[in-house]
DNA sequence: ACAGGTCGTTGCGTTGGCTAATGAGATAAA
DNA sequence: TTTATCTCATTAGCCAACGCAACGACCTGT
């Protein structure tokens, strides 16, 4: 059986990446944000735990430097508080004010309605093949 | 039954999109691009079929001008070519070249080979699973 | 105490995005 | 046919985010 067609994985790989790639586009694009996108990933962040700015940098894949730009974005409307680390005077631990936590809440909220209302039109066989994929691609990119 | 159940619905929404936006990131990070993002997101476009400067600015969401500026940078090193519309002299037709098809070849292979190599370890029910999904996907997106 | 390393910030150049304005070509009306 | 208008692509000019280099503040080991 051709269950392991190499040809065949490769052009399913394609599918999903083209699949996925495609809808984190149109969540991006179709949500006109209120906070923007490189930020509103900072702030998702620290919604998980509390952060130092490189930490940050490291996670998000970008410069130091633009991850203090970007913090200090965060921190001038009162999203970000900096608190000094007791033990090491050169860190500078962040984590999200009230204001940002309600940030981040309804800004999922708006993406996740988006989506919401697509998958509204599917048929219950339809959100069954889509629940069971889901779990498996973050088994997949947890690997 | 539950099969319309809006709590549930809503929950396999933000699944599906946390899962497509976890791959996507994944896939852009893990690539260290020879093109950048957004020009190989034009060749992507022009290897489906010719397309002029307005069409493919309207479907990657930027604007004309922006459009413009990276349409030059891609006939420069000569990826894409010009022709002028034979009917409305306003248009300018592009289309991929030789070189630019063989980017494009070469680039989704290493995207795509990130993700193959994933699938791999997978079972023949989950990439079915998988297969069905970004069918599913696909035909939501589009909408 | 001091030399070297780490963390965060600031200065500067590059790049991609936008809006406004322009030029070339199509199109409709007088 | 001539003129006005509209569309498409490009150019000009500005802004935002990035990276690198350089710096100041602070730990750490000798």
């Amino acid at each position: 059986m051709p269950a392991s067609d190499p040809d065949d994985i490769a052009s399913l790989a394609h599918a999903v990446r083209i699949s996925c790639m495609r809808v984190a586009r149109r969540v991006r694009f179709d949500a006109d944000n209120t906070v923007a996108p490189h930020l509103f990933s900072v702030l998702a962040r620290l919604a998980e735990e509390p952060r130092t700015v490189g930490e940050l940098a490291c996670i998000e894949k970008v410069s130091a430097p633009s991850m203090s730009r970007a913090v200090a974005q965060l921190v001038e409307p009162g999203l970000v508080e900096r608190h000094s680390d007791e033990h090491d005077g050169r860190l500078v631990r962040l984590s999200l004010t009230d204001a940002g936590r309600e940030v981040v809440r309804t800004e999922r909220a708006r993406r996740d309605a988006w989506m919401t209302e697509r998958l509204e039109g599917l048929s219950a066989e339809e959100r069954d093949v889509l629940r069971r994929a889901t779990a498996i691609l973050e088994s997949v990119v947890d690997l």
